[in-house]
Formats: C-alpha cells, structure tokens, sequence
DNA sequence: ATTCATAATTATTGATGCAAAATATTCCCA
DNA sequence: TGGGAATATTTTGCATCAATAATTATGAAT
C-alpha cells in the first residue's frame, strides 16, 4: 500500500507498463520468445491479465503475435527505424504548423518559457533532453489531435526498440538548440509553413545524425 | 467447415473482425455498451477470447474500455472526425508523394491501369468506390512504410464509425474523377511535391463536401 | 417525503484447468 | 551411423470458475 493510486488501472495495463520497461531496457531482446509462464510466475499473476497485455503491446507494435507460437518482441530492422522517423517528423512538422495556426499568446509564452529553459539547460545534457522532450510533447498537446497524440507516442515507443534510438544525439546538441531557436521563431511569428518546414529539418538533420 | 482458411487465424482474431462488421453496420451503436455475456453467447464461445478481441478492438480506436465498467463503441465527435481526417490527407498524400520519387516504371503502369479502370466504371457507383478504394490503398503500399499502412488502416476503421462517413460522397463523383487524373499526370511526371499537394487538395475536397 | 446508508444483484476482472498443436527427443530401421 | 517416424514434452489457446467492485434497490431515519 506504498502508492495509494487515485486512477486505478487494471492489472494488465500495470503489466504492459511493466513489460514496456524491460523492452525497452532490452531487458527481453528483440526478437526474442516472451515466455508466459516465466512472465506470469515472476509476477505472481496467472496468464489471463498477462496474454491481455501482450496484446496491447502488440498494438502498439512492441511485441508481434505469431499463431500458436506466442509472442516475441519486435525486431526493427533499419529501414523500420528510418519509416518511423519519417512519420514522426510527417506529424510532429504538421502539429507545428497547426500550433503556429492555432494556438493562442498564452500557447505561445508556455513554448517561449520552455524554450529559455532549454536554452539555460545547456551544459547539463540530461536536463537539456527532458525539456527538449517535454517541448515535444506539449507543442503536440497544444495541435489538440487526441489520434496524433497516440500514433506520435506510439511511434516513439517504436523508436526506443532500437539501441541507437535516441531522436536527439549528444554530439547535436548546439545544432539542435539553434534549430530549436528558428522553430520558436518561426512559431512566435505564427508562420505556419515556416514552422513546418524548420521542424521537418530539425527531425531530417536528427535522422541524418543518427544514421 | 465451409471456408477451409490458410492462414489460420486464432479465436479472438476471427471475433475481432465480426465484431468490427457488427460496429461498422452501427448494429452496435456509437456509445452504448457491449454486453461481454450475450456476445459470447451468442457466439457459442466463452469470454476469455471476446475480452482479448475487445482489446485489440480497443488499439484501433474502435471501442474504449472504462476500468470496472467494460467495453463501449467510441463515439466519435464531429471533432474527432475532423482530427482522422486530417491526418489521413497529410498521411496518404505523404505516401502519393513517395511514390512520385521511388516507384518503379511498373508500379506507375500498374496505377496507370487501376485510374484507366476508374474511368471505365462510371457510370457503376459502387464499382468506382471499389476501384478508388483499391488505388489508395495501392498507393500506399507502393510507399511501403508498414507503419504508416497500419496507422491509416486504423484510422480508416475509424471513419467508419461515422454515420456520414463515406470518404467519397455521391454527388462529387465527378470532381473526384477530375481530381484523380490530376493527382495521376503528377505522379507520372514523378513530380513529387505537385502529386502531395493535389492529394492533399482531394481529400480537403472530399471533407468539405462531407462537412 | 426525501435522503442516506446498507444490502443484494449484476458484471468485470483474475485464476485455474484442460485440450489441441507445435516442437523436441528418442528409438528403430536401413 | 544417419535418417525418419513415433512419442513425449512444452506451450499456446479456450473454457470454466471464483472473487472483487460497482450499481441499483430497498429500508430506515430525520
């Protein structure tokens, strides 16, 4: 009774969360046989809850259902990588857009304070990455399109199947804050196609990098 | 032992799709409750594959589930259409737009053959609904981007929530020819950004004919 | 008479058990 | 000794059963 939770989730979304955790600490390889009654007897819960949330991971595209064979975690191949990252930059330029359309001055300072804080983030690049994400993520909340929000954070948790998934890597930091820069003002100046076009290289110079 | 399948499905798969054909037909409306007991009832099953197929419903959008409360159909608001919508034309006319730049002569010949069907089956209604439906898709398995096939097939589901969902109205069957010939002389002349913009213009067509 | 509390019914959620299918092992024969 | 068939084991998939939580109905008290 250490976390008393005020949402309480049924127990086979609390085992999806738990099995998300090993798949992406590669705890359970890609490509590997997820074994139920290994799984079920650790967690001290029969199957049911557990078969449950196998299929939702496998919605989500972490783990593929083979018949009569179980369930193994998804192997990303590189050209999987390279579609995904496609279509996170397909959405998360357009939110942009949207945003820079749509949202209000009350929208905008929220990013401008995001924005300084990610600029008096450097050199901790720890704390750089979690506003840089959370940036992300709220410039999404604010195109207000509940179906992009699930596919956009389901594409990210594709992403992070891979070793080397990381959307922002350690050498780009100074680019990525100076992309980062134009973006925000692209936004400020409520150019949408501005702001569309500055976020699809932000994520193409990323995928560059990555690759 | 009708229809010998194979590629042999598991249980909650074939309920899955029933179930989808029971949603779609509104037979189960928007809002109201699935009662886990009758369906299996009347399904000669038990409800241990009912609950695994309405989660798998439940990735696709297509019900939701509340904790302790069971499985409804999702309503969807004129909102949440619009949202589909949208991320429908700015995906598949993402996908159009792959196609202008990596398709083979063969595929452009194979698209060729499908538009030269489209012109044939006016005045057919149904028939051209089908061959339309065929070309998108065509397309966008020539994009070959697995995920991008996925999350439009889910949000197409979606669409069909819709009473008024058609994504191809009656009475713009005409504009819609005229439309698909332009989007085809762009993607024969393998100019991409041209195909992506009058893919793009088609479905803002086809949604302010549905609005 | 109305409201709150308690009990009963109903439905979801989780556990257990069983059968079918697939894989691995062993034994027999060439 | 090697290959193939038969058997045994493992594992998925489905059904049944039990328990928990929620809603509704009933009764009592103000």
């Amino acid at each position: 009774m250490s976390a008393l939770s005020l949402a309480p989730r049924a127990l086979y979304e609390e085992v999806a969360e738990l099995l998300r955790q090993r798949i992406f600490s590669r705890e359970l390889e890609p490509g590997s046989w997820i074994d139920e009654l290994k799984i079920a007897e650790e967690y001290g819960i029969s199957r049911t809850p557990l078969r449950e949330a196998l299929k939702v991971l496998a919605a989500e595209g972490l783990v593929t259902m083979k018949v009569r064979r179980g369930a193994y975690v998804t192997e990303v191949s590189d050209k999987d990588l390279s579609d995904v990252y496609h279509l996170l930059a397909l959405l998360e330029s357009d939110a942009a857009a949207v945003v820079a359309q749509q949202a209000t001055d009350a929208d905008l300072d929220e990013l401008k304070g995001m924005h300084a804080e990610l600029e008096a983030a450097l050199p901790d690049r720890d704390r750089f990455f979690a506003v840089n994400e959370r940036f992300h993520m709220r410039v999404l909340e604010m195109a207000s399109n509940r179906w992009r929000e699930q596919m956009v954070a389901d594409l990210r948790k594709v992403m992070k199947l891979n070793r080397h998934n990381s959307l922002l890597k350690t050498g780009r930091i100074d680019d990525s804050l100076a992309e980062h820069r134009a973006i925000m003002a692209a936004l400020l100046a409520r150019n949408a196609p501005l702001t569309q076009q500055r976020m699809q290289e932000h994520f193409q110079n990323g995928r560059e990098a990555a690759g």
